[in-house]
DNA sequence: TTGAAATCGTTAGGCCCCGAACGATATGAT
DNA sequence: ATCATATCGTTCGGGGCCTAACGATTTCAA
């Protein structure tokens, strides 16, 4: 019962609806299914987890991100925080408030910024991360180790598509 | 090479950074690779498909359920949407001033709302949502069909697990 | 050397997003 | 019939999120 994978009645109302007008039904469910766990497990994070130390899933993720990466540069630190560089300045005054980081000039640039966590943001991440972790052990605790890197592996895979896209006519980047 | 699902720079760093601590790897990359992937979609939607009707990812999704399963009260369109009720309340404003949407309310209960789709919410539902699917498959292209239903599925059953969560400790309901 | 073009991070404006608190309405026990 | 309790959708306050526009700085070609 745990593993009751069926597919659930909004998906089937949705085919049902849908499938009328030649969509590509197996494409649906799974983008679908990543935005319904994405949200779920987001929101579930931030409620149970984040909230204690009044971060957000973002302000998490920067300050992660500063953690395993070291000190970076605004734009790539957006980047790699997948938020655009306008929400890394709210973002990053956030956690300067919080004294989780701390903004420092470049040496020649004057137009360079470079952002690091404080000592505080590191012990904090490093108190964070293992809870973090525990709920990402939780919600995939019905998969087995296989299927989790198969999980993995076939995100990869579109990541990956995403980033060398082709296809001009859909995605006009 | 468009199959190539090798671990990027970044998960290889996060590993090393973080090995020490006895994490669960697994679903570290597992749930880490699920956000990247659904902040890819969602924004590359929002900006190349979206903006042109001037929906945001949300103002979509609550149409789209309005369309599938038509009117709806608020609290379960709410739920059905992935979002909050006062997020809710936002967001059919403006698929209101759209045009798109419209408030009914309920016959004998003073306190319910009923929301459904205007005609011009669905026609204009039927001229994205296959536009939608496009981009669907485009990012799930170099996934088979086999793998894309895999994928499904590994998905609903992390949603089941969502869905019917215990382990109170971690989660705290 | 100087001025056009590129690139940096920030700001402005508009919507999304949440939890908490609120007024209005309905329910249910007395 | 009354009054406590529950539930409805909305409002409020504070962030997050985007694009477009901006001033500041750097680069590079004439």
């Amino acid at each position: 019962m745990a593993r009751d994978a069926s597919v659930t009645r909004a998906e089937r109302e949705a085919r049902e609806r849908v499938e009328a007008l030649g969509i590509d039904v197996d494409a649906f469910a799974a983008v679908s299914n990543i935005f319904r766990v994405a949200n779920a497990v987001r929101n579930h994070t931030e409620r149970n987890l984040l909230s204690e130390f009044n971060l957000s899933f973002s302000g998490f993720t920067v300050l992660w991100v500063l953690w395993v990466w070291g000190p970076k540069e605004s734009r790539a630190l957006a980047e790699e925080s997948g938020i655009s560089k306008s929400t890394l300045t709210g973002v990053v005054k956030t956690l300067e408030r919080l004294g989780f980081a701390a903004r420092k000039p470049h040496a020649t640039d004057g137009r360079r910024v470079f952002v690091q966590a404080t000592r505080k943001g590191i012990s904090t991440m490093r108190r964070i991360f293992p809870r973090f972790n525990d709920v990402e052990a939780m919600v995939t605790r019905d998969l087995s180790s296989t299927e989790k890197d198969s999980l993995a592996r076939l995100l990869r895979i579109m990541l990956h598509t995403l980033e060398n896209r082709r296809g001009a006519s859909l995605i006009g980047d």
